[in-house]
DNA sequence: CCGGCATTCCTACAGTCATTAGGTAATTGC
DNA sequence: GCAATTACCTAATGACTGTAGGAATGCCGG
């Protein structure tokens, strides 16, 4: 009985592959298991089910979305940094559809404040850095950014965007203009 | 054998209050046969499947939001219609979010075509009649204002902005009060 | 009033997935 | 080299989707 080395990691990541390919939605613990060549049973001594299994890939898009906001972030400030930040969210969700989607699994707080939210949320606030924004309205700026980039990112992943003219990149890139603009002239209440 | 009187519209609508009950992603046809006291091959008469009922929701979503959006802009324009309609999406995601949830389904292009999806592009346009953009820019605006919205409303339903002050409808007032000025001094390319 | 007849709903069955319980083989560590 | 642990298995249950074919219902022409 030759062992295939499982653990509730690999599972995640096969997850996370299996999310790419055919849809986050579409991942399901039976999937994984034939991916490792194992019995369904098998997987259910390293994640507690099928809830644990998603909220795991959805843990390791965040901690990978991170990890690329993080560089992208590093060493470039006002609206090369926005740009950059914004442009890891797309761009992820271009290339891991799948694991975009997971990212959007609602987690309890507890969980989310063990993974990389509390990151993110630094990641978000040091983007604005340089646009001299404080206490609550650098809140509502962290918001709208956020709610920005993920609706844009959203709707072009499913496909919103697709027949009209002109294409989403050059929409993107307006977008990002007119954001960076606003922030720099950040209206009074 | 007494008749329940099914058919695809009652069932969609059937299927729209379980969604906001236990979320779309929980809606079953087996659930909804049993809301009618019925056996689940009996729905297989009215939709093709679950698929299908699936999206025969999301279609009613999109429609009861359309109705509510012309409602709300109907009379009023600049800042009065854009917040207007935006608040139609946000009061809809939070009273009704499993139906909210039913329209980030993916449609395939001629099904949205079919449905609301005109009216929905037609009434956006609508709103940002006021801000005097045309071309390529008014497309872009009205990117920009979905992604927003969108973005925002997703966000808000997940709990993102649950565990952070302030809360998140001063948050809502000062993202529109800044599109709206964004949109009056809409940068140049 | 009545015998077709389409429609509506049923029973029955087959396939997939999730989950638990309890067993056997492989690895680890003494 | 053997005991304890771990990794994986078989087996069983219950939920959901989907298909095939049968029976009750209501309508319609005669």
């Amino acid at each position: 009985m030759a062992r295939a080395g499982l653990t509730a990691d690999r599972l995640a990541r096969a997850g996370a592959e299996l999310a790419d390919e055919v849809g986050f939605e579409h991942v399901t613990v039976s999937a994984v298991a034939r991916r490792f060549d194992v019995k369904l049973a098998s997987l259910y001594s390293h994640v507690q089910g099928s809830d644990d299994l998603r909220t795991r890939i959805a843990l390791l898009a965040l901690e990978e979305l991170a990890d690329l906001a993080a560089a992208a972030v590093a060493g470039r400030s006002g609206r090369d940094a926005l740009v950059a930040y914004a442009d890891v969210y797309r761009d992820y969700a271009r290339e891991h559809p799948g694991r975009y989607a997971a990212t959007s699994l609602p987690l309890d707080h507890a969980t989310a404040l063990a993974g990389s939210g509390p990151r993110h949320a630094e990641l978000s606030r040091a983007v604005l850095r340089g646009y001299g924004l404080a206490g609550p309205d650098q809140t509502h700026a962290v918001r709208l950014l956020g709610s920005l980039v993920h609706g844009f990112t959203t709707l072009e992943l499913g496909g919103g965007f697709d027949h009209s003219e002109p294409d989403s990149q050059t929409s993107w890139v307006r977008l990002l203009d007119a954001l960076d603009a606003l922030l720099r002239s950040w209206p009074a209440p």
